[in-house]
DNA sequence: TTATTTGGATGATTTATATCATCTCTCTTT
DNA sequence: AAAGAGAGATGATATAAATCATCCAAATAA
């Protein structure tokens, strides 16, 4: 379990002995907006996705956590109420860390400390650039981002299949599923992606760049 | 300078030695977004806008600082890159802070470090809830809470002068000068606000408050 | 002072994208 | 195996809000 480089021993088997390491199925929900955060959630295998619930129905796909990453963070260390859920996409082994012992450890270790602030910050930074995609893109921009996600954050290679849904995707870029589709099918017109179901490869990543910067 | 009520004599003491403060005048550009970020930055008096430019020409209007609020300790934690800019809205005494006595401190201050990254949770949830409302809410849900904002969290009252032009607060919406004002009118003519000029009075604050749940 | 820019306000027009409606195909579920 | 539900795809239509075009008033510059 790679909690941090920057604990000691001690600290690491203070962890072990406050965390459970839990198991999830497809579609399974790991936490629920409005409830109360519990416990400090480190994915250790699988994808989830986080997500915002709104009162009309229309739900908003902020992010997909991945190996190592943490889920419900900032709610955690914000006001203690989930902001958002999370579900999973595909299996997933996640390590519950209790938040007392994790915040003991915190407190008597600056670096880890520091180290934990820049990843909020940096997971803010980012939810933030995602969601500014979203209000002041127009379409080919937006999906052109999602593109890159996937390609660039998650997967690391310019070919990968979707772990989402065509309604999924809509969600992580701002519009409805008929938007996504009709637009991603543009793009397989245009030659700028191969496309065969979830299947994709990006053929032109300059123009899926440019599409991306000019918005 | 009321730094946090969680240290003690020598470290306010350590943080004053590298801290000064520095005046603005309206309009003043405090930091601009890409530079390398090179303080902690207090709000001692006055009020900045934080603002992130849009390569054409867009700019959006994230929140408004007001005393006693860091601003740009996202992106100082974060990625050391000013992810945004702030200017002057009303003059305004910032305190500048070193930033590695600021971190020694945040090192051997286990409460204190804690605090930061409560409050740095914080302003990521609330900016990222304001996005959510810009990319998901229509007009009159974000005017709305546009009203609000300035009612419940800037200045504690329904009746207030806006300090921003017409066209920063459609940049606060995520919306254009025009409809802003369009919108602004109407809540005016069917009684919902009390509007001259710069002044504004929430008459019916229900009715503002149901706009915005509706979205 | 006059000239120029900037802010506020409205009406007319355009446009991007959501919504609605269908159809097919593939999974589930019974 | 039949029935139903969910996913993908595409066309037609509706609509919210941006854009364009003025106009007036106030602030700022020459």
């Amino acid at each position: 379990m790679p909690y941090s480089q920057l604990l000691d021993e001690e600290q690491v088997e203070l962890l072990q002995r406050n965390s459970n390491v839990v198991s999830y199925n497809k579609k399974d929900i790991v936490f629920r907006q409005n409830t109360r955060t519990s416990h400090i959630m480190l994915m250790v295998s699988g994808m989830v996705k986080i997500f915002k619930e709104g009162r009309n129905e229309r739900t908003v796909l902020l992010r997909i956590a991945t190996p190592g990453e943490y889920i419900g963070m900032m709610s955690v260390m914000g006001d203690q109420i989930h902001q958002y859920s999370a579900s999973v996409v595909e299996n997933a082994d996640i390590c519950f860390i209790d938040i007392n012992a994790y915040r003991n450890v915190l407190m008597e270790n600056g670096k880890f400390s520091l180290q934990l602030m820049n990843l909020i910050s940096q997971d803010g930074l980012f939810i933030f650039n995602r969601l500014m995609s979203q209000t002041h893109k127009q379409l080919p921009g937006r999906i052109a981002d999602v593109l890159l996600y996937f390609a660039e954050q998650i997967y690391r290679q310019p070919h990968f299949d979707f772990p989402l849904t065509r309604r999924e995707l809509a969600e992580l870029a701002g519009t409805t599923k008929e938007s996504f589709i009709r637009t991603l099918t543009e793009f397989k017109n245009d030659k700028i992606i191969y496309l065969d179901g979830s299947r994709v490869e990006i053929i032109s990543m300059d123009i899926v760049k440019t599409l991306s910067e000019l918005g």
